[in-house]
DNA sequence: GTCTATAATAAGATAGAC
DNA sequence: GTCTATCTTATTATAGAC
């Protein structure tokens, strides 16, 4: 296999190091040096490293929102006009996710816990960013699930979404540190595995009664500011 | 009410700031000059940046920590030798957190969104400050688990704790980028309906039946490497 | 404890030869 | 396209007066 052009190579680079160090933790220097290329060829390949940034997101992130797109696309057409499972509809855009995810060969496992590791990320440039290209998925998959759950609010879907979506993120940043925490040790596992898993724990969590206010316990208190004297 | 000392004003704003723009995005000079204090003060009162990072975390972690571990001593005393509800153990873990969630008058709001989006952090020297942070807290409720679920194998009852931290990450985040993505207006809720909320999801993917490897549909195939060409 | 001034370093970006 | 050398700016940290 000959040596990946220097473009691609950068972009390599950078996902790994990313991943490990975060976007401000890892310099333009270590990304050259790794991707054994000049410090001036990300600038002259993507102009800055902002664009570099968006760059490695971009040339993952497209293939697998049209896959999700397309994962819709043909449920859709399957049910023709009966209403969609809201399993099918999940299934549909966490199962996506977790193929790439799969893929240790062409660095979609690194690209997966680099996206889902920045979903929450305090980058202003990097958030608006992926908003963008987040927008037509969250609107299609959103609208569906509306349609399939006429009878839940709205607002309630949005959070179990947001939720999963949570779960999904933990999922693919690793359980290791649990493992450490906990003073467990850690035994390599079947990746096949987290699929079947994740998805019973989301389908778990998207079936759940609806809570009632008055049921749930209170919260127990504590001083959450002994000691603290917050300027609030 | 007197303005705080300089040393609890630098607290603050490092809290505030380091959650709109991570720890590497926030400068020293910005926090000082937020805290309305001198540059070298930080280095007089916390001896570097990551020393103050360090008492950030630390001055309301550790009361965290202690409710949960207060919370768990309380439901094991009540049990006597009858078994934990995994509900209950869950709600303590929890709802200790949202309570402190809740807490918008002294910063426990600020400081739960800068835990929780700090859980996946990439700087080495604050995951590994966080991993000890947790260890005694990961270890008892973990325990717990084990002990009320004696039937289901305990790496899944890790999986399932790692993923109802990954959503209660997500909840504390806030909900708003759904509805920028999903390009709907979002209107504020009553941050009390998100305890209920959470624990419906947090315990109905608790106790979802456990996934049947053969039972799961097979990721839909798509091809994620195209016109990618990584180094593997 | 607080301040000014500055040292020491590392970062992103670019000019210009090849 | 690739390279070296350099500019400009921002950072953390510290020395030393008050």
């Amino acid at each position: 296999m000959p040596q990946p052009e220097t473009r691609d190579r950068i972009l390599d680079a950078a996902e790994a190091l990313f991943v490990e160090h975060g976007f401000e933790g890892t310099s333009m220097r270590v990304i050259t040096r790794s991707a054994q290329a000049n410090l001036a060829a990300v600038n002259y390949h993507f102009g800055s490293k902002d664009a570099l940034i968006q760059a490695v997101f971009r040339r993952r992130l497209t293939a697998l929102n049209e896959a999700r797109l397309a994962a819709l696309d043909q449920l859709e057409a399957q049910a023709g006009d009966a209403a969609l499972k809201p399993s099918r509809i999940v299934f549909a855009f966490f199962g996506t996710a977790l193929a790439m995810a799969a893929d240790t060969e062409h660095g979609g496992a690194t690209f997966m816990r680099l996206l889902s590791r920045t979903y929450n990320e305090p980058n202003a440039f990097v958030r608006q960013f992926l908003a963008e290209e987040y927008a037509e998925v969250m609107d299609r998959f959103l609208g569906a699930l509306f349609r399939a759950l006429p009878e839940v609010p709205r607002t309630e879907i949005m959070w179990r979404f947001h939720f999963m979506m949570g779960a999904m993120s933990f999922a693919m940043a690793g359980i290791e540190s649990v493992h450490a925490m906990a003073g467990l040790p850690y035994e390599d596992e079947d990746p096949a595995r987290l699929l079947p898993r994740l998805m019973s724990f989301l389908l778990g969590g998207l079936r759940a009664p609806l809570a009632d206010l008055a049921e749930t316990p209170r919260p127990m208190m504590f001083d959450v500011h002994d000691g603290i004297h917050g300027a609030g």
